[in-house]
DNA sequence: ATCACTATGCAAGCACCTTGCATGGGATTT
DNA sequence: AAATCCCATGCAAGGTGCTTGCATAGTGAT
């Protein structure tokens, strides 16, 4: 992976939309090199995938929460079940396994406040894994762009 | 937007790449007609972009942090200053204003701790309204998909 | 200096996207 | 209930973009 493919990485997690030929115009190479180079990435597992992203206010999904999760006991099994709770619940569009007290932090979208009492209540508390979770609710989301560095 | 379009939405979530007629099998309607529909939700700022999603690890991006900040003073003028700052770096992905004792979450994409150290000290840190820092990092992401569950 | 291998550009064939046009379905009004 | 209007839809054609075979240039190793 050279600096041309970095170039076309960086574009393309702007605007996963861009054809060949502006490809091409932004690395300096031919259409059909930059698709064989796409491709290449692809194959490669460096370009995961191609996602539409959607307003969330329009999309009534308007209302992000952060929660921190602490788990009842710390062994193999609870963190085996913890992750399939994550996986199956859409409502989850994030989550990691962290550093510090808090064991988990996962990032919820819902369309309002009782959706978002609802899942805490029945879905998280719920589960025998869960000890305790503390909620922080995103009050304007500054900034969005999932996009690494790579440009710079 | 109707049923149909959040068909369309769920599918080009999930798959930006999907050609019109590939939709059209999904949602049950013609390929033309898919394309006008994805037009106008485009048009309307339901559909904001497409974005390439890259393999944080093999892009040389592994390491996710998670930090609150907190601000020196609570004025218009520092929150127009931590706004920009935010905007102005682009290890950090997302940003968020919160709710509870916390001011922002952000979340930033770094190389490695050394190159996140640095982040913190000198352009966290440094910035005159920040007044405090509290890091949280990922030891793994257990889930990412930033796909609203527009679909269920 | 030679050889081998990879990257590249060009061109053609193919797939896909878009849009004009005509049709059909649904809702509203009389 | 009938008539009318409007919007969504399907079809087809024209144009655009993507992919791949082939020949060539560039690069590195021996």
């Amino acid at each position: 992976m050279d600096k041309t493919d970095r170039t076309i990485l960086a574009a393309l997690q702007n605007d996963a939309r861009l054809t060949n030929n502006e490809l091409a115009d932004i690395v300096g190479l031919s259409a059909s090199q930059c698709s064989r180079r796409r491709t290449q990435l692809e194959k490669d597992g460096i370009i995961v995938g191609y996602h539409a992203k959607l307003d969330r206010e329009k999309t009534g999904f308007g209302l992000t929460t952060i929660i921190s999760v602490t788990l009842a006991t710390h062994n193999s099994e609870n963190s085996k079940l913890i992750r399939e709770l994550f996986d199956s619940l859409p409502e989850v569009i994030e989550a990691h396994a962290m550093t510090g007290e808090m064991d988990y932090y996962i990032k919820i979208a819902t369309k309002d406040l009782k959706s978002l009492s609802s899942f805490i209540n029945d879905k998280l508390l719920a589960h025998e894994a869960v000890q305790h979770v503390k909620t922080a609710i995103s009050l304007e989301t500054l900034k969005d762009t999932q996009n690494i560095p790579i440009g710079q």
